[in-house]
DNA sequence: GATATAATTTAGTCATGCCTAAATTAATTT
DNA sequence: AAATTAATTTAGGCATGACTAAATTATATC
């Protein structure tokens, strides 16, 4: 069994490495709170594993080993984060913190109970797709919400979900993976979104949204509307 | 927050002092499956915090802070235990391994959203009473299945938790906590019990167990009935 | 009461996984 | 091409929590 920090490291590198190919040490460390030096040491444990592919000064990638291990604990993060939701009741913007913890720690025979339990779910409360059992990833096609234009509608597709503040912010306005919405004005100047919601009696309520926010919005099904 | 090992030590130290107040740095190493140096250590670290009274040489016992903690962790075990069992099906003989895990891991709004779904339960699948959340516990009082005479009957109170092999065994009987039984015989020289589990169709199942298994079984509500 | 035995503590190591500071290498400017 | 700047690695430390071997203390035996 790999250690929790380095499974961490190897979950870190995978989503860092899909967007954006080889990954460099400083960004890894940023991304995990970590000094720089911290993660060279680490990286050579994890070459002598043959979990990466590491070059001095060259970045680093997975190799297929340490891809299924990312991929293992991301599947139990996600489902951890569904089942919690739903089994528990456990708020949309603490499942996060608390899967982080759980991840490393629960056997095949609970993650397979989880799953049968959420009826063999694709996705978690934010929206990212669960990898399968096998660890295949079904990653749906979306867009930053920033590209979006005015008039045109879509649904979100997936939020980021390491911010509580920011959850409890979209929850504010019902603005989950699923819900459709319209974008009815954006301001200059990379100014605010104003968007239309659509709910369920028709009414269609209206939010204001900020643009550190709509960068952490993903959407997707983009259609150009009429505007009303 | 203390490390997962300190947590270890004081649960451990609790369930050992419970019968037999003071407890032998051996005693608890080999309790822990640790060598009785490093218990040592441990146990002066453990003294700084204030987590436990230890004079060289005279054995160690919990302090207030320090049982509070013990039952604490006592509490996420059995409720982990618990919860498995009921919500996700994870069977009798490894819920033990899995809690013990988890126990140090979960949140206290994971705690109580877990008792509440159980509806506040007061023992754990291996009849273990679980600490409320002000750490008070309930402790029933019972008897070593050994102590039992011919033709006494009784009930399961508890049962050891630690060995799979053995809840098993215990399983393919029926005999959980709250099962009923008679002992027809006991064979002479510490030889095997016999006993009758009784039944929902009051046909009572003939079983015979070992010396070795009855040390691990407790029984309550011990009457003396009449031989058939 | 001296001596043997058992339990416990001390001393010195090792592996993890983090840190800071200094040295090295790579990339950018001029 | 040389010099500056940025990224990365090396070197040396620290805290945890385990280990073994040796020293110490307590208990049992004669
Ligand atoms: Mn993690
Ligand atoms: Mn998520
Ligand atoms: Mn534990
Ligand atoms: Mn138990």
């Amino acid at each position: 069994m790999l250690t929790q920090a380095a499974e961490d490291y190897l979950k870190s590198i995978y989503k860092l490495q899909e967007k954006g190919g080889k990954v460099s040490t400083g960004v890894l460390a940023q991304y995990l709170n970590v000094k720089p030096a911290s993660v060279t040491g680490m990286l050579k444990k994890l070459k002598t594993m043959n979990l990466v592919n590491h070059e001095r000064y060259q970045g680093v990638t997975l190799t297929s080993a340490g891809k299924a291990i990312a991929l293992e604990i991301i599947r139990h993060h996600r489902l951890l984060e569904l089942y919690l939701f739903r089994a528990l009741g456990v708020p949309w913007d603490s499942v996060h913190e608390e899967a982080e913890k759980l991840e490393h720690v629960i056997s095949e025979d609970v993650e397979a109970r989880m799953d049968e339990f959420l009826g063999y779910p694709t996705t978690d409360p934010h929206g990212a797709p669960i990898p399968d059992k096998n660890g295949v990833v079904t990653q749906k096609a979306y867009f930053q919400m920033t590209t979006l234009h005015k008039g045109q509608s879509c649904v979100v597709a997936e939020v980021s979900d390491t911010d509580p503040a920011l959850l409890r912010h979209l929850a504010s306005f019902n603005l989950y993976p699923g819900t459709a919405f319209r974008v009815l004005d954006i301001a200059p100047f990379e100014g605010p979104f104003t968007i239309e919601i659509a709910t369920e009696n028709e009414e269609g309520q209206q939010a204001i949204l900020g643009r550190e926010v709509t960068k952490h919005i993903f959407v997707a099904d983009v259609q150009d509307t009429e505007p009303t």
